[in-house]
RNA sequence: GGAGAGGUGGCUGAGUGGCCGAAAGCACGUCUUUGCUAAAGACGCGACCGGGUAAAACUGGUCCGCAGGUUCGAAUCCUGUCCUCUCCGCCA
């Protein structure tokens, strides 16, 4: 959510952002709702401060006569307090309910435009590799080495879930592992999240449950939905809170199951493990100051580069167009990696993203911050960024590393925790 | 899941209808005295949203888990709800 105040004193620059964002918002209403919001505020509180002098005075009245007067008086400011309050209310509701759909501001360095916009950053250091053999895709490997049950999986739960077994399981392991030691040692604090989410927690970080084309699945007589991913926990875990601001940054890296429906996602490319309901992902998340964010931001970055490059799968890092972004996100990079089995003869495939949301959820979620011995709040940024989603690095490693005879190669910071060099 | 107790300021903890934004202690801040890996005293010290100001001063409102209700007036009474603790049961 954007701040109200900012909206109302530059609707131009907003309204150019909606634009570049591709969002849909009615900005001059909002401001007029503003206004007309802080008008039935103030008569609200005018009329709440003369009943409270009223009441004040009823016991000292010198007499029954006029007791009953100032009681009757008091009750009738009070009444109209009541009204001016709720419209008060019912205004404000609107303006939440506007609010809520105008995106983030945008980063100036971000590209603008669509997805076609995106500009391609940086390169891992891994080259794409040029096979001596027809490479197969994760799914014809898969089957080789009896690695995943998608019939099981859509017998139990439908179509896009699925069993992992065999090597799959220790390398989905070994992956969840690899990556929470990796960033633990880097500062980032180690934790596992609740699956499960408020309503109100998914709002406050951006996300939408119910409705037509939500990704959100919700549990059926409660205000619980499941995460789509841990960033939605992450963010909630210190909703309400001022944290002080000399520990800030504040760096988690969360391990959670993702669980997402993809409505309106039918016919776009997604065979195997690529697109699914539910993924194991190992999430960074960083509440910051304002002045800290854009730097955090660079390191989760980098530190999915390292990632990435210590896994040997090549990838491009994208920065992403304005349009693309999403509502929270201030500036957002994804790493693609290359996907051998993919398409016809390979592609690019999305395997992390990391985002800047500035003060966006911060708001929502009234995250802030104070300095000791200073007067006054502020909210902090949050940041997120994929640290390892199992699935789609399963896919990239056995893709990438796979040999003539279908054997896939372990990736050498692997082969500990898988406990052998190859699959195969 | 059952029974009971409780949720008050940074912390401990008083407060059962107006004199309570809230005693007292701790912590914290400023000052004074002594003087120096200490101690004593005085004063001050919550947050948030508005108005006001160059900034202050000043000023209105809200907040005692949360949401409702009763009342001219609620931390205090009523209802619901969430959370915490103890005991019992169950269980990975």
């Amino acid at each position: 959510m954007l701040d109200r105040k900012f909206i109302v004193s530059n609707p131009d620059l907003v309204k150019q952002n909606c634009l570049e964002r591709g969002a849909t918002c009615d900005i001059d209403r909002i401001v007029e709702l503003e206004k007309l919001r802080t008008e039935k505020l103030q008569a609200a509180q005018e009329l709440n401060r003369q009943a409270n002098e009223v009441s004040q005075s009823v016991g000292k009245a010198k007499d029954d006569t006029e007791r009953q007067q100032r009681v009757a008086m008091g009750r009738s400011l009070r009444d109209q307090k009541d009204v001016a309050q709720r419209e008060h209310d019912e205004i404000e509701v609107q303006i939440v309910d506007l609010l809520l759909r105008v995106p983030n501001l945008t980063h100036p360095q971000a590209p603008r435009g669509g997805e076609e916009d995106a500009v391609e950053v940086a390169m891992g250091k891994t080259p794409i590799r040029k096979f001596d053999f027809l490479p197969k895709d994760h799914l014809a490997l898969g089957q080789q080495h009896d690695l995943f049950d998608f019939e099981g999986g859509a017998r139990v739960a439908g179509a896009g879930f699925y069993f992992l077994k065999n090597a799959a399981v220790i390398l989905d392991l070994a992956l969840q592992h690899y990556a929470v030691s990796f960033l633990t040692r880097r500062g980032y604090t180690p934790v596992t999240t609740p699956d499960l989410a408020l309503t109100e927690i998914l709002h406050g970080t951006g996300f939408i449950p119910r409705g037509p084309e939500t990704q959100i699945y919700s549990i059926e007589n409660t205000d619980l939905n499941l995460v789509a991913t841990a960033e939605i926990t992450l963010g909630g875990m210190m909703a309400g809170e001022t944290i002080a601001a000399e520990t800030l940054p504040l760096k988690f890296c969360g391990l959670s199951h993702c669980f997402r429906t993809e409505a309106g996602a039918a016919g776009r490319a997604s065979k195997g493990l690529y697109r699914v309901h539910q993924f194991t992902k190992v999430e960074m998340f960083a509440f910051t100051s304002p002045e800290q964010s854009d730097a955090v931001h660079e390191e989760m970055r980098g530190l999915e580069c390292e990632l990435f490059d210590s896994l040997e799968v090549p990838y491009r890092v994208i920065d992403t167009a304005s349009g693309d972004l999403g509502g929270p996100a201030y500036r957002k990079y994804d790493l693609e990696a290359w996907m051998p089995g993919r398409g016809d003869g390979g592609q690019w495939g999305e395997v992390t993203s990391t985002s800047n949301c500035t003060d966006y959820q911060a708001r929502r979620l009234n995250v802030r911050s104070k300095a000791t011995g200073q007067k006054g709040t502020q909210f902090v940024h949050t940041l997120n960024g994929t640290a390892i989603a199992t699935g789609r690095a399963m896919i990239a490693i056995l893709e990438n590393h796979q040999n003539a005879d279908g054997s896939i190669s372990v990736p050498a910071v692997l082969r500990t925790l898988v406990g052998s060099d190859r699959i195969g």
